[in-house]
DNA sequence: CGGCACTCTGTGAATCGTCTGAGAATCGGA
DNA sequence: TCCGATTCTCAGACGATTCACAGAGTGCCG
């Protein structure tokens, strides 16, 4: 089951109507807060843990439904940890966060299929679309969560991560990809380029916010190319996408 | 009688419908873990158990369809533990995990009765598909139950290890045939290199991810050869296989 | 109607991700 | 033990992608 919260969203919910709950373990404490923060507005319950031993404490008291874990600890393994988790919550699905020079690939360990990975840096809308699909295959969350998202004829599918309009294939980048998916999970609502950036793209990112603009403009011959457009700017606020006129 | 789990894949139930009870009997608890979580992720019931004498108290209780017994237990010669449990659950299936130096000839004469075994370190695809294996052939599983994946003309027989496209037949090596089975089993759903390796390759492995792009090109030369492809590369997020184009 | 700020987009360079050939190491069967 | 099959590493090639920069375009305000 999944229900409307607040600000329009839809809300993770499990079986029984209790939302999802999410804890975060990271080695330092500002990435731990960054994605809380994120999850927070997902509409989930998150508890952030600096470390192994704050993490399994908090995962006694809290009882997870997933964990994002960061494979470099600073006072325990993380493979160790994962192990103990997993004996305090058997079967939680997690999220693991692989440092950049971390053997990148060396991720092979005691994780299991239900799992997955995003590589720092990452953007905040990578690592959340991520933890929804997790949620998502897992048995805790809603069974019929749909990993299809529609605005008006424009498609875009989470798992094969394919877009059309009207039918027709677009073949997009990964980050026009993410830039969509941010749109279209937020449609008829203005989303500046600083809340873009901050989303979109890695949380280490030193460009400039012409970059979005930059994007915008590509998804729009992509997309709108000689078709009503669904991109819209609003000038000196952001952008939005709906479905183009009388298709309200 | 298999019916469609959350997350659209198969899930095993009994002619009774109630869902599969495998039993996880090892050595190391991690490795017992790392199974029961890959069991459970599959929509097995799973419990696991460290030793012969926490074994037998949980299989009474349990009462499993199938065990999954490492042949080097600490506190009990796994053969008497294999009696004591067949005197439990008669006609169980048991899928034995032997040691590398496990002498060959002492597990044949145990999987002559229609039993299995994996050596380890093996490949959570590999050794999940051979429990699934066993389950579909004892009577207690259900009798219709499919050993045969398609995709598009792309047909892979899990019992014989055959795979075919078009009418055509098609050898493949031993983690050729893993990778596909696991392409197979999540049709048009993006799977990233570093969920590949955690699947198919041992969880021991240390290699880099660069195997699985030099075993997709093997694939996709055997596969797709001169034919409509049917394994895509998402850049910068992993790898699907899909049908090609009209035939949904 | 002028000017300014904001936005759009072409160009090009640097970087990144993927593919693939060659060959070493290992396995397994005769 | 030998030989072919298989697995895996390494490194080069190539195309795709990302991004900065700059000039053109556009709307808004006084």
């Amino acid at each position: 089951m999944t229900i409307a919260s607040p600000h329009g969203r839809t809300q993770p919910r499990l079986d029984d109507g209790s939302p999802v709950r999410v804890l975060v373990v990271d080695a330092e404490s500002s990435l731990a807060d960054l994605l809380s923060l994120a999850l927070r507005y997902e509409g989930w319950e998150v508890r952030a843990a600096v470390g192994g031993a704050e993490a399994l404490r908090r995962a006694r008291e809290f009882r997870p439904d997933a964990v994002v874990l960061d494979m470099a600890l600073p006072d325990m393994d993380a493979l160790t940890l994962l192990g103990l988790l997993r004996q305090e919550r058997p079967g939680v699905p997690v999220l693991f966060l692989t440092g950049r020079d971390t053997a990148e690939d060396r991720v092979a360990g005691l994780t299991a299929g239900g799992d997955d990975h995003v590589a720092k840096p990452f953007g905040l809308e990578d690592a959340v679309a991520r933890l929804r699909g997790l949620l998502r295959r897992s048995r805790a969350a809603a069974p019929r969560a749909e990993s299809v998202l529609t605005v008006g004829d424009l498609v875009l599918d989470e798992d094969s991560r394919e877009v059309s309009r009207g039918g027709t294939e677009i073949h997009l980048t990964a980050t026009e990809f993410e830039l969509l998916r941010f749109l279209m999970r937020n449609p008829r609502r203005v989303l500046s380029k600083p809340q873009i950036l901050d989303r979109v793209w890695s949380y280490d990112f030193g460009g400039r916010a012409n970059v979005v603009e930059l994007y915008i403009s590509y998804l729009r011959r992509k997309i709108d190319a000689g078709r009503p457009p669904m991109i819209h700017t609003r000038r000196g606020a952001g952008y939005l996408i709906k479905p183009p006129a009388q298709a309200v």
